[in-house]
Formats: structure tokens, C-alpha cells, sequence
DNA sequence: GATATGTCGGCACACGTGTGCTTATGTCAA
DNA sequence: TTGACATAAGCACACGTGTGCCGACATATC
């Protein structure tokens, strides 16, 4: 008595199985398999083994579990901006499936700079992640493609040709020809299409749309109405402006990036345009606050559930089926974007 | 010749600095103090090693290195929610701060659900975080707390008297009496206030600053104008909407949480109601598209990135410091946020 | 040429956990 | 009573990395 809780530890030094064992005068293997509930264990030991476990507040040492090189429990997301609320959403959406399946989801930042890209892979590797699903830079290193070869990997949104992984996509040519073809039949002859370099397949993809849009009905795009810029506020707001300022001025914009929706809005919105009265707007994507606006903004919604469902399950079954080194033909599934049609969209003013 | 790459591995199974050291015919160790730029190591036996480890593809193994215990080389973030802009802000802020400081940073997301807290917290100790931020649910299970205890960890936002750790906070006393004052001195009587439950340490004090404005001018507040509810979406919808609906209306509303705020504007929306003609909106937080909105949105910005700055620093001198036997007093740095003033608050219009 | 000094690299162990093998104990059937 | 067998718990090793200690060897100094 009056020796107190046991001096249970240093600080800094955390409780072991070793330490449970050595309270309970028994081997740490006990222990062990009283904890994860093996067989061959009498249940009164799981029991007192339990017990003091919570008693001396024992937490497992994940880097123990994990050295032995057997278990799976991590897998990792690698996206260029966690502030862009897709991929925010598909954080949070991923990060519940993993849950889900007894993983945890390691978050890896690239801020879409190819070496810091290099730099998060390689950090996810060191931790022995089972898999990855990732959203990589325009440019990626050849070390990073080395180095994602070694484990599952899925890509999401963004597909490279020089990877050979499977890639959950967005049907992005058919969604920009959908939000293009609405403009055309409100009437717009001249419609200037903002989106990011033909480098990302994106960028490739939703200009295609664009442009097929024009092609199906006959109609010649707007004469240096198209402008590609990378995926920041600032380059939407500048391409804007400078389409805005064209000689043969657009009766309607479409924007094919979240992130240029942005910058472009404050750019309009400083022009002093009437939407849609001087100017239809399409933007992309569908965070809460599009509807907000006024007027609220038609856009081209994204189907963030979908991808991260179809992405989750695209690389559990990699991992589940040991890398699979069956050359699964690099899967590409395509989920078609929704076009929500608001308020910033309207007929074309016969005015001239 | 012929026999190709060596075999390298089979897949699976990463290569170890045991397969460097034998693949270069030394001892691992020698091989380990080569990788670290260890003293007692000649420089050419240094080089020889880290091309081999190159050319084999070598990736060290984090579990491996973080079983001895002395390194720290995680940390933990706890939020409640990634989609929420305020906190995916602060999450790129304080990763981009831990890289720097040659540290990772593990995200935790509760949901805002005690349980799932308690599950994700101890996550991030079987990973063997050195520290923790954290934003905790309103009311923390005794099990999350005990789990706190055993680490460093500083208070993001929200505080808990019952936790002894340092904390990270907004003047939001101060911030929201700044923003009644400005209803106050623009001529209103009438002012709404609709936040969250004074259970948490941020709803209390908003309400206490509100409150205070009115005390200092002498101004009976609204009566039934209070609003207090979780932070969610709907529940800023649902509040808003009882307090337009209210006898004696309210011709200005003040909101104390960016989550309500988004709501509420969908409410004010919908009510029909000319901002700032018919009521003045004062709102929380500062997205980037609040001054997107027509009206801009007049609001309580949040220092993101101070309390990043403090929050970071508060914690790395907590783990530097050996978890501070000594007992630090739990010090509460309070950061003032910016009443940004733009067009949806105006002068009381004098109709009656 | 012998000793002191310094450099380089290997041996062996530690970290916390899981597991195959072995031993000890008890139970039941022949 | 003995042997077959199930159950419980311990011993020892493995995982990948880092490090204290010691031996091997080279160079410098007397």
C-alpha cells in the first residue's frame, strides 16, 4: 500500500507489452496474443491482460506492428492543394472509405511543384504505405514515376501516359462539350474558353469538348478566345481580363478549372459586366458557395462521391490482390460529370 | 553479362541496407552510418554506398527507425472538418511549417464526433506523434483527454478548461465586439445573433463580445434574438430563418461561425430580403469568395496564418523541450482577428 | 623500430511486436 | 496406468535500423 499507481513511467518512454507482461509475471508473447485475440489463450488471461492493459494505459506501437512488413494499414493521397474544396472533399470522402476498411490515410501536399511532389512520395514510401491514389503535378519527375512503380497506385482526375496504373477520371471531354453545347444553343456565336495547360490531361480533355461542341454545330471558335494557364486564382484572373479586353468581345465565357473560376469571377465582377446580361459565365466545379452568388453561377459539378468511390475500391482490389502482378490492363474509368445549369447562363443579347 | 538487373526484389519486399551491404559486401551498419553521413566513415566507402542504395532503389524504412524511440519525427493535427475552409487553411498552413521543420504532419479528422476523436487520437499515438494541435469536439471524451496527457499537444481555436495544455486562440471577445460595435454605431437596435453553443470556449466568448458591445452603448439586446446551435450548414439555415421570422425583426444579423454563416446566407437568400436595404449580415471567417458575393460579405477575418505561426511554434517548444516536466502555466496565446468591413452592413434605413 | 594517435569498418545488441516451436499441464480413452 | 491429445503459456527468433564498442590498419612521432 501507499506506493500509488506503480510509477508507471518515464515520461517519454511509453508502456510496452513487455511491461504489461513483466505486471501480470507472464511472457510478452501472452500478451500479444491476448490482445489480438489468438487462439490458444485462456479467455480469464485475455481478461487480465486486457485489463491491464487499459489499467497502465498501453498504446500499440504502430512502427513495431508495422516492421515486420506483413500487415497492410496505411495507404496514402497525394494532391496538389487541400484549400481547393475538391480536393478537400475528396480528402475527407477518401480518408471515411479508409476508415472504413481498417486503413488509415496518410495526406501528402504537392502544391503541385514536381519536387515537392518527389520529396511527399518518397515520405509516403518510407512509411510503407500499401497503395496511393494520386493527383500528380503536370510534370513529374522521373523519380517520382520510379518510385511510384513500387506500389498501388491509382490516378485520380489527372491520367499521364508514361504511368501505367489504373486512372479514375472525369468524363471531362463530354462534360465541357455538355456546359459548351448549352452556351450554343442559348444563341453565343462567341464563347471564349479559359482552362489549364494541354500538358494535364485535363486541360487536353476539356478544351477537346470545347472545341467538339463548336465543331458539331458548325461554329468557328471565337478568333484568341482560348487561353491556358496553370490552375492558380491569379493566372484566371489575368486571363479573364485579357479575354474581356478582346477586339471581337465574347458574349460568353466558359472556365474549365475550380481554382480559375475563382480569380475569373473577380475579374468579371471588376469589370462591372452584367452576368448574364453582358456575358454568359459556365464555371467549374461545385463548392458550396456557387449558388450564393448572385447571379448564381452555372457550372460543370463534379462527382466527388463517385470518384473517390471508384478510386477507394480501384485500389483496395490492387492491394488486396498482392500488387497485382497481373498486368491489369491500366483501367481507366470515367465518371460523367453533372452540368448544373443557374443563373449566370443566359441567351444572347441581340444588341448589335 | 545476360544476368540483367541482378533480380533485384521479389515485389513486396523492399530493399533493406542489409541487401546494400551485402550487395557491396559490408556490414549493414557501416552501410547505415554511410547513408546518415556519420563520422568514422571515409568518404569514398560513403559514395560507393549511396550510389548503390540509388541504383538498387532503396527507400529507407520510417517503422524501422522510429521503433528506438528517440527520434520525433511526426506530428498530429485534429480537426474537425478538411471541407471546412478555415481548417483545410490551417492544415496546409501548419504541414507547410512541420516540413520546414524536418517534421510530418498527420491529419485527424472527427467529424466533430467525440467517439470518432477518441479513435483518431489514438491513431496518432500508436503512430508515436511527438506532438499534437488540436481542435477538439465540444465535449471530449475522458478518454480522449487521458490520451492528451501523455503527449505534448497545444489547443487550437476552441479551449477546455478541463485540459492543462497551451492554447492557440482568436480574441473572439474582442473580434465580435468589434463587429457589434460597427452594427451599433451604423444606427441598429435590432441586431440578431446567431453562433454556436456555449459549451465551446469560441461560442461563449462570441457571444460574451456581442453581448459586451451592447452593454458599452447601453443597448437593450434583441429580444428571442440570440440563436445558439452546432456548427453545421443546416442549423445556420434553420436559425436565420427563426430569427427573420421573428415579431419584432432583427434589421441587422451578426453570425459567430463560418459554418453557420454559409448557411445562413442560403436563408437570407431565400427570404427575399435586400442586403444591406432590409437587414445588415455581418458574417465569420474569411473564404476567398466572400467578397465574391453581391453583396460582398462584411466579416470577422481569422488570422490563419498567425495562429498557424503561433500554434507551430507553441508545439515544437513543448517537443524540443522534453514534453516540459516543467509545468509550463497552460499559456493562451490570443490572436485579435480583422472586423473586414465591405457592403453587407449598412446604416440602420429609417423606416418606421 | 616501437609506440601513440587517428581513421575505418565489423560485431553485437537494442528497440516493440508477432509467431513458430517447444514445453508444461490437464483430460480423456484404451 | 499409459498413451494420445488438446490447451495454455514460454522461449527464441525475426523484422530494419542505429550505435557503442572493439579490432584492424595506416600514419606520425619519438
Amino acid at each position: 500500500m501507499a506506493d500509488g499507481p506503480m510509477q508507471i513511467r518515464k515520461l517519454g518512454h511509453s508502456v510496452t507489452i513487455k511491461d504489461i507482461a513483466s505486471h501480470l509475471n507472464m511472457a510478452h508473447s501472452t500478451v500479444s496474443r491476448a490482445l489480438n485475440d489468438r487462439s490458444h489463450i485462456s479467455s480469464a488471461t485475455k481478461q487480465r491482460v486486457k485489463e491491464a492493459a487499459e489499467k497502465l494505459g498501453y498504446v500499440a506501437n504502430l512502427s513495431a506492428r508495422m516492421i515486420r512488413g506483413d500487415a497492410g494499414l496505411l495507404v496514402g493521397l497525394i494532391i496538389p492543394d487541400v484549400q481547393n474544396d475538391f480536393y478537400s472533399s475528396i480528402s475527407k470522402e477518401l480518408a471515411d472509405r479508409c476508415r472504413k476498411a481498417g486503413l488509415r490515410m496518410l495526406l501528402a501536399i504537392t502544391d503541385d511543384d514536381p519536387e515537392t511532389e518527389q520529396n511527399e512520395i518518397r515520405a509516403l514510401l518510407e512509411a510503407r504505405v500499401s497503395g496511393v491514389v494520386a493527383t500528380l503535378t503536370a510534370t513529374p519527375t522521373s523519380g517520382t514515376l520510379t518510385l511510384l512503380e513500387q506500389i498501388p497506385s491509382v490516378q485520380l482526375v489527372r491520367r499521364h501516359a508514361k504511368l501505367k496504373s489504373a486512372a479514375v477520371c472525369m468524363a471531362d471531354v463530354a462534360g465541357c462539350q455538355a456546359a459548351a453545347e448549352h452556351l450554343l444553343a442559348l444563341g453565343h456565336r462567341n464563347i471564349a474558353y479559359v482552362g489549364t495547360s494541354k500538358t494535364i490531361s485535363t486541360g487536353r480533355d476539356r478544351l477537346r469538348g470545347f472545341l467538339e461542341a463548336h465543331k458539331l454545330r458548325g461554329v468557328e471558335p471565337l478568333a484568341g478566345g482560348v487561353e491556358l494557364v496553370p490552375p492558380r486564382q491569379e493566372y484566371g484572373y489575368d486571363a479573364i481580363a485579357r479575354v474581356l479586353a478582346l477586339k471581337e468581345k465574347p458574349t460568353a465565357i466558359m472556365i474549365g478549372s475550380s481554382e480559375l473560376t475563382i480569380g475569373g469571377l473577380r475579374a468579371v465582377r471588376e469589370a462591372g459586366l452584367a452576368v448574364p446580361g453582358d456575358v454568359s459565365l459556365v464555371g467549374y466545379g461545385d463548392p458550396v458557395w456557387f449558388d450564393l452568388l448572385t447571379p448564381a453561377l452555372t457550372a460543370v459539378a463534379l462527382p466527388v462521391s463517385a470518384l473517390a468511390d471508384s478510386a477507394a475500391q480501384q485500389l483496395f482490389r490492387q492491394i488486396d490482390q498482392g500488387q497485382g502482378d497481373v498486368p491489369v490492363k491500366p483501367l481507366v474509368h470515367k465518371i460523367t460529370p453533372n452540368l448544373v445549369v443557374r443563373e449566370s447562363t443566359g441567351p444572347r443579347k441581340r444588341r448589335k
